[in-house]
DNA sequence: ATTCAATGCGCAAACGATTGTGCTTGCGTT
DNA sequence: AACGCAAGCACAATCGTTTGCGCATTGAAT
């Protein structure tokens, strides 16, 4: 009657009340009376039975014993940055079609957090890994590029490696962001960066320098600032930026994190956004269009990341043997809205 | 070499090359070597091999014959909320810090997906169940009553039922809210209700009327409108709204969306914050700082609530069969921005 | 009367860890 | 010399499924 009893109910109980064996139960209540010829008599006593006792199969013992979990393990940085958010949104809902469970490991942004997560799902027997590495190296990540365990790495990857993985195409964001404010005038654009030597990072500095360099303006390297996605380091460097002399016309944030931070130093040093400084974030999230003013963006597909992360995984959890194949980057594109001024140039 | 050939490590390999038995490797690894007085020469031994096949003992095995696994289910109607995301991110912290995994199912909103979700995870054995429930009714609970299996509410509850839950102090979170918008001269305050029928929305709405009535003012029932916690539904009722003859002065937005909703409605309408209406929204986010004009906004203790959420599971699956225990309400507070406006009483 | 193929089902070994119980030693005591 | 006791370890059952074989029985074909 109570739950505890309910879920005693195994296949040995409906084997020894019903006088036959286990073998015949199993096959009966997993679909394969057919394959195994069973007689339909013995089959509807089986499933009567069973239904009467509320059998439910423990999955402890199927996983055991078939090696598997029908679970994937998802390592974010930080589930509350709306950007992680969405990705993980798709992930589980995507898994959950196809019947597979999600564990969350929320890294914290910390390489060693990552790592054991990393531990703590393989020991729990995940089918596969979707991961959203924060490191700058991929040394952890070693073992995993020979092509017997199924991971995918999402929003950043790592060159050298051959990992599969899914991200936005940084670097074309980047320079079609950077190309529009030099259509409106600006030569003297800040590049507040990211991590160091994180593909995200790199790419996006990358577009920037190749967008200037295509205009033929010569890249000031003390415009490009910073090393963190966090708000903090935007505050920081938009601050400092703003000190020099001949300062900058405009600042292409490269996370949505530094554009908050920018705009807290802006506002601090009493410049109006666009009159005094023009600026573009990465990221586009719902409340980007409610700041003030509404914000430029480059928009990345995250949603559809994490939903194409799941279909890598699962092809690669359905053919393990196969070579990891290669990356995918998903286009981006500028919201244009109110953040961005047209100068005169001089 | 291959990670296949290193997680086949089991017991039974070092028992083997060693030359000893399974017990004694499984007693030495499970730091029960003291304890079944394994010699210091035999534990270095066994310690050393495992240490050089890295050796992970095997999750599927162990549950299965210790009928445990060490691992919660987490159900949140949207992962992509931040809000929900808040409490998400230190529930999963939490739970890892007491060695237990995080399954997280999106609910998507829909009841159904929550009982579905619900269903999958008891098949999973999961130990204990942490829900942010979305429907209006707790009917689909009624099993979790008994004492015999772990769950805890977060964010609402069942006023009926007698589950563990934890939430905000929303009738005073609104009530405080309230009083501050009255205090400042408003008279005609709109209520942009959520979902009715749900304990969250049902309590800041009394805590609305219950500072109106403390004011002898009337409440006007045309102003209290709404009936989804979405943007969409903050949109249209604010439309709605701002056509009425007599317009309110200001109005209390029951959650972050509702309150994106209405701004956009009011910067559509052609009004200023706060000169022409003046706005309270639940929920602060980081970006509400950054809003134009800022948010004023009743902070909720999301992050806090995941915590007390994973603590009073645990409790509850430390001793499974006590009294399911009552309910924490969470302080709330107001945070002042710039959103509200003084006006003279008329 | 054999032979043969279907039919219907059971045996027993996995899967890999945990654990109550019990078996050897070796040493100190008396 | 006989005994007790502790130290140090092993046996084997157990968790609940799945599954490769194999073994009867039956009816039909030769």
């Amino acid at each position: 009657m109570t739950i505890d009893t309910i879920s005693k109910v195994t296949l040995k109980h409906i084997a020894e009340t019903l006088g036959i064996s286990i073998t015949t139960v199993s096959r009966v209540l997993s679909g394969q009376a057919r394959k195994y010829r069973i007689s339909q008599e013995t089959e509807s006593f089986i499933r009567n039975l069973a239904n009467e006792l509320k059998f439910v199969p423990s999955q402890l013992a199927r996983n055991l014993r078939l090696n598997r979990t029908t679970t994937i393990g998802l390592v974010i940085p930080d589930i509350s940055n709306p950007y992680f958010a969405g990705i993980a949104n798709k992930v589980t809902v995507e898994a959950h079609r196809n019947g597979y469970g999600v564990i969350l490991c929320d890294s914290q942004g910390n390489i060693d957090m990552e790592i054991e997560s990393i531990e703590n799902l393989r020991s729990r027997n995940v089918e596969g890994l979707i991961l959203c590495p924060v490191g700058q190296s991929g040394q952890h990540l070693k073992d995993y590029e020979s092509n017997n365990y199924s991971i995918v790495l999402v929003d950043r990857y790592f060159a050298e490696m051959s990992l599969s993985h899914v991200a936005s195409d940084n670097r074309n964001g980047s320079k079609i962001a950077t190309n529009y404010l030099i259509d409106k005038g600006h030569q003297r654009i800040a590049c507040l960066q990211g991590l160091h030597n994180t593909s995200t990072n790199e790419d996006r500095v990358k577009g920037y320098s190749e967008a200037l360099s295509g205009h033929n303006i010569k890249i000031d390297t003390s415009l490009i600032a910073g090393d963190s996605f966090s708000e903090q380091s935007g505050y920081v460097e938009t601050k400092l930026l703003l000190k020099k002399p001949r300062r900058c016309t405009a600042v292409l944030a490269l996370s949505n994190l530094i554009a908050l931070g920018a705009l807290r130093a802006i506002s601090e040093e009493g410049l109006k956004i666009p009159d005094d400084l023009s600026i573009i974030s990465f990221d586009d999230q719902p409340y980007m269009a409610y700041l003030s003013p509404p914000m430029t963006t480059v928009a990345q597909e995250n949603a559809e990341m994490g939903q194409i992360a799941v279909k890598m995984l699962f092809d690669r959890i359905r053919a393990p043997h196969t070579n990891p194949g290669g990356g995918i980057l998903l286009p981006t594109h500028l919201v244009h809205r109110k953040s961005v001024k047209e100068i005169s140039l001089i």
